[in-house]
DNA sequence: CGACACCTTGAAGAGGTTCAAGAAATGTGG
DNA sequence: CCACATTTCTTGAACCTCTTCAAGGTGTCG
């Protein structure tokens, strides 16, 4: 978060983030329709946003983990636009939306700080757009790890291993593919040795070669 | 835009979207990587926004006309992450982004709207994703119009007619397809007797029809 | 008026979906 | 702690939608 404030600042950013949430896995943040009035963010846990549409569609929009924001597209409407769900127990940070506003008024770096978070996550979009508008199902999987593994691996976690905690449903519904199609993928990353697959549990064998299925450049 | 302020605040707001740009068909109002100094109000004219990959790829991802705001994108990373590119002659307000956050602090009503333009782009992506992921070509095609036709007459112009003023590969590539299957699809719609279809000249001739494809209830 | 961009349409092919069945893991209640 | 129900995952085969490749037509702009 924004550094180089003054005390009272800072006391007043504590006092923001000072109401914690126990959520169960399954149980939902908050639902589509809910009132809006705060801003979460994950201290612990793993969330989904999805949209669910009459007509039984259902779209997973994102999955959030510690450290993220979830709640942005209530600002709008008044109203939680989507579902916000735990994949696993988790504790998030109730963040009233009234006094952010407030509290961005008196303190610019937070100020800019909000503006950031959804301007990135506008960007974050742009690319889910690239991905579903453009990738084949093989594209669309690579890039899905290296992401997943990216923002572990800036958690402290590990490189190349991770535990999905979402199902092939959900990782389907996400990349725009039938929970087979998801599941074919794997399989045929194992058999070329890219992964190891083991139900939820992933070793990631050739990082490389996930980037060349995404035509990312080597270094970085 | 918000209401209820002050003469001294409208000043301010006056002066905040004082300085205009112009741009000629076709020409650029930012691209990739510049820098980022300023969020643009649509005055007149038709944009279109899209990000290319360094293998050729290229993902139109959204298109905006008058009265919308470009260039959110660029944030988060004081550079732009996309293009803008006008499909006819346009003119935009300047709204150089440092006086925004400045004025945010003094007026809130502006501090306001402008969170909510950022959700409500926020919102309509997670549409576009919804779209991407799970819809067919008939149903994107679909709810493209619709949208179109929404926004367009919410500004004056008519509910079943309307210019496109984007190629079928621009179009195809906002809803992942290609531009064989856009014409496919049109020319299957004016089949059907659903629209008419003249190049780019398009009238709805069945809205009920199109809300149908997109399973949209009849009401609204 | 000619060059170029844009659009339409056809036919063949590929990638992903659908339907189906079975296996593996997970959770629950006795 | 085990048995059973349930959810989740894998794999096969047929099918379908959209893409690819190709050719010709239409419109537009200098």
């Amino acid at each position: 978060m924004p550094m180089g404030l003054s005390g009272g600042e800072m006391d007043k950013l504590d006092e923001l983030v000072a109401t914690r949430r126990k959520i169960k896995r399954g149980a939902p943040l908050f639902s589509n329709g809910d009132r809006f009035n705060a801003l979460y963010a994950i201290r612990t846990g793993f969330f989904k946003t999805c949209i669910a549409t009459e007509d039984g569609r259902d779209q997973v929009t994102g999955f959030q983990m510690a450290g993220e924001i979830i709640g942005l597209d209530g600002i709008v409407g008044d109203r939680h636009m989507c579902d916000a769900v735990a994949l696993e127990d988790a504790e998030v940070c109730v963040m009233p939306y009234d006094r952010i506003e407030e509290l961005s008024r008196l303190v610019p770096a937070l100020q800019t700080h909000v503006h950031k978070i959804m301007s990135r996550e506008i960007v974050r979009e742009h690319g889910v757009m690239l991905l579903l508008g453009s990738m084949r199902a093989e594209e669309r999987l690579a890039a899905f790890l290296l992401n997943l593994v990216q923002r572990l691996h800036a958690r402290g976690f590990s490189q190349s291993e991770l535990v999905l905690r979402m199902t092939r449903e959900e990782i389907g519904s996400y990349l725009g593919l039938k929970l087979e199609t998801v599941s074919r993928t794997f399989s045929k990353f194992a058999e070329e040795g890219i992964v190891e697959v083991k139900q939820r549990h992933v070793r990631i064998l050739d990082t490389q070669a996930l980037r060349n299925i995404v035509n990312v450049p080597a270094n970085q």
